[in-house]
DNA sequence: TGGTAGTATTTAGCTGGCTAACGAATAGGA
DNA sequence: TCCTATTCGTTAGCCAGCTAAATACTACCA
């Protein structure tokens, strides 16, 4: 593949489609209240009351700093505490307050719309393999990472 | 399609595989001199000598003040440098130094390994549908916005 | 000619991604 | 028991994305 391939290929295009998927969610939010990054948090919350950090970073693929640091803005915000783990005190845990949980029918409503807008066009079946794809790009980066989805225990 | 859906869907996976694909393409450049963003603008200037910042905000699909970051960072190490546009005085010109023109092998050969790594398993054919689907995506999220590759004229 | 609207870029300040390095705690072997 | 390795989380500091607002210039109309 050569250069001038480069800039109409997969890679230039998954790059363009994250960032307008980023400006889409974030307008889709009323008042600008959540990003991407701070939505994908109090999702994995809404399934289970309390996570460790280090699983929580493996669901979302990201570094345990970038974690660290969304965590301190939704916690100053009010949305979520951080509590102490009773079985290792290395651990920390993370919770949902009451005002995270009133949270989640309006992001809810939000994030449908933004994916209404981005997939608008893609039949159930081009969706799920379009998914599927770029599941196997995840999987192709991560060399000898382990997988997100991994451990669900969380002390 | 329900809360619990998306963190398996098409939004959760497209997220996932441009984080996976940034980390890629940083760790393939030698001494991580390069980023992604970074090379997207010395690509540009490859195939054209001088280019209005306008014209490399729409091509890359970033807002203003993000490539004015870019270019100061790549101005610093003097790979590119700013020229005033003799038609028009509110508009910077931005060029390759001779060091900026001596990293293209280089950059060439590591986009390149990033790439084989990021869609190993595609044939050519799927590839060249994923980038179709992810442009769609990105003309969904652009309602009013003017399409990339605009204007050709640059000043 | 002059005033208003529009365009190109920068600055300031935020969120979110990363690596490197550090502190604290656990695990496990000699 | 201790010593080492490992793991979890944070801090510091960088780059990259954004909005809002400022600056400087151009365009256009009356």
């Amino acid at each position: 593949m050569e250069t001038q391939c480069y800039h109409h290929g997969p890679a230039y295009w998954l790059r363009r489609a994250a960032l307008a998927m980023r400006r889409v969610v974030d307008a889709e939010m009323p008042g600008r209240e959540f990003s991407g990054a701070q939505f994908e948090v109090l999702g994995q919350l809404w399934g289970q009351p309390e996570i460790a950090q280090r699983s929580l970073q493996e669901r979302l693929g990201v570094a345990a700093p970038t974690l660290t640091g969304i965590i301190d803005v939704l916690a100053e915000r009010g949305l979520v505490e951080r509590r102490a783990c009773p079985n290792d005190a290395r651990v920390r845990l993370v919770a949902l307050t009451a005002a995270g949980r009133a949270q989640r029918d309006a992001m809810d409503a939000a994030i449908g719309r933004a994916q209404a807008r981005l997939f608008a066009g893609f039949s159930a079946a081009e969706a799920h393999l379009l998914a599927e794809w770029l599941e196997r790009v995840v999987n192709n980066a991560e060399v000898l990472g382990s997988g997100a989805c991994g451990s669900q225990q969380d002390c």
